[in-house]
DNA sequence: CTGTTAGCGCATTCAT
DNA sequence: ATGAATGCGCTAACAG
């Protein structure tokens, strides 16, 4: 490690024969400097290859052209995606994103929320999570907040993520146009309002569709693996006949697959299997894994996009989305 | 966006009756404080819930605590396999990683470097690339610097890479532990290192097992998914059983899938297929693609330490890596 | 248009 | 053990 010579703007200014301001305000564009000593300037910088000191830079400006992300899980497909969004939102811009991960401990993740502050990012992006909502309100009061995959009402539309009911509704619509007629429905915990908007969203496709829902072809489970295997058991008991079954996620498929299998019941041939995914563990389960890759690239990087309107005062997009189905008609391959 | 007021060392020292120093002594513990100081500044600081301002500690102290990342596409397997090592790595070190992406762009790489270099960063952790090596033995003289998935020699044992030799060995000595005594290549480019590397492991692991190599059951592909179609025609063709396929890569792997399927060979039931990663592209390609995910976390937690290492003069870790094979009998489920 | 001056917040001598 | 003083490199008034 050469010890190599740091060249300073004062450096600049000297072999330039101005002052160090006039330096700044070529290198900042801040005020118009007279082309002769501009031109000089440029010419020594280059000579010299000078990089202001961004810890002067950051300490006089009280910027960091930091981007704080708080992910749950590095290494997770679903949170991994939204960050490939991020990234790709802030493109060429002049910020970088530092990213910190919760490892879905509230702890791990708190403490990884104030490095990122600690580390004064100009602006915070977090992902999912479970830091309580007063919190996170109060954070977003000091620094501009985009919460991505997460519901906060009182956040308004600094908040992107996926709506439930509309996403259930085009996957029920999509069995539905694949000629599906008879389609079974396991839902989610239904304590838990994604499960029942699920619901709602796959009740609604029906009647849409002038199908009327059978109560008969409904079945709570609790997003667990088994409770998919479960399920299925309990819709073949009630001999009601189904040509499809749409899981209110992946491993609730997952399980249901294993069901069928065990019955010797082909998918897709004898019945299509179509889940959905917004829980990383989840997304875990079921290594074909992209159902939900589309739609979290493209959550990460409208919530770039939304930072940088924030610090920047410009025209603040539209972060409603709607989940783009990926449609698997099987889950899982090995059972 | 509330502005809060910034409480700074001064405060404290104020409110503490001390002086500034004495409150950054009891913060960085660079020196012994009596008791009853210390107290009274760690309850102030307590109260008004005080920050230092790394911006003014970076400016003097010359660090950043801050680790680049050069990867070259956020989104990839492998690659992001590797960075979830590193943040390992990192764990609760003070250290945090900025990734900064090249997108398989060498202006874009070059670019992202200069990104980082300009921010300070205290190490620098390059993932493969295509930068000119001088380039990156110059960069490596100002700032620490780990290679990883890519083979400097001048670097020495800063470079992090997995051995194509023993990997490929070991990837035909399973096969043969499997019980099978032929077994064909599908070598890559052998224009490339890596794809000879690949074959000579090969063989010697059959001349290890007391196999005697044939011919026969080699064919030279070019790394891409249609050479390994072509390469199973051509082993029928010629005529030779084989009971399994040590492809050198998953696309040629998922290639010669594709071939035994049209031609109703089961896989694994008649033949058996290995295909091995190192590609990105290639990750991509087969979709269960964890082949190559175990073993570049541990390069990049290696990678990650070995900064570390670097940054506290402690003792460097052994970075020589040897890929550990994840065992896939068949490469892709779709044809 | 440009030079001079005064901090930004902190760590670190240097005295005491 | 502790306070006062100095400076890290830069930007932003403030005069000219």
């Amino acid at each position: 490690m050469t010890e190599e010579v740091k060249v300073t703007i004062d450096d600049i200014a000297e072999r330039a024969r101005v002052s160090k301001s006039t330096v700044s305000r070529v290198l900042s564009g801040s005020a118009v400097v007279a082309q002769p000593k501009r031109a000089a300037v440029l010419k020594v910088i280059e000579e010299l290859d000078y990089r202001p000191n961004i810890f002067a830079q950051s300490l006089v400006s009280g910027r960091s052209f930091t981007i704080g992300v708080l992910t749950q899980n590095i290494g997770s497909p679903f949170y991994d995606a939204v960050l490939v969004g991020i990234h790709e939102g802030f493109g060429n811009s002049d910020y970088s994103p530092i990213v910190a991960d919760g490892r879905w401990h509230l702890a791990t993740e708190q403490t990884a929320l104030q490095t990122l502050l600690d580390r004064r990012v100009d602006g915070l992006i977090v992902i999912g999570g479970s830091v309580p909502k007063e919190k996170l309100l109060r954070t977003g009061e000091q620094v501009p907040l985009i919460v991505v995959a997460r519901h906060v009402p009182e956040l308004g539309s600094r908040c992107v993520y996926l709506d439930n009911f509309e996403a259930a509704y085009k996957a029920t619509k999509y069995l539905i146009e694949q000629g599906h007629r008879e389609i079974a429905h396991i839902t989610g915990a239904l304590s838990q309002s994604d499960a029942v908007r699920r619901h709602e969203g796959y009740l609604q496709a029906l009647s849409d569709a002038g199908i009327e829902p059978d109560p008969d072809l409904v079945v709570e489970g609790n997003f667990r693996r088994q409770s998919g295997t479960l399920a299925v058991e309990m819709l073949i008991t009630r001999g009601r006949m189904f040509s499809a079954i749409f899981a209110a996620n992946d491993q609730m498929a997952f399980g249901a697959r294993l069901a069928l299998y065990r019955r010797g019941i082909r998918v897709p041939g004898d019945v299509s299997i179509l889940g959905m995914d917004d829980e990383p563990a989840s997304a875990y389960m079921t290594p074909p894994l992209t159902t939900m890759r589309q739609p979290a690239i493209e959550m990460g990087e409208a919530a770039a996009q939304a930072i940088l309107c924030l610090l920047n005062d410009g025209p603040f997009p539209n972060l409603q989305f709607s989940m783009e189905l990926i449609v698997r008609e099987t889950v899982a391959r090995h059972i």
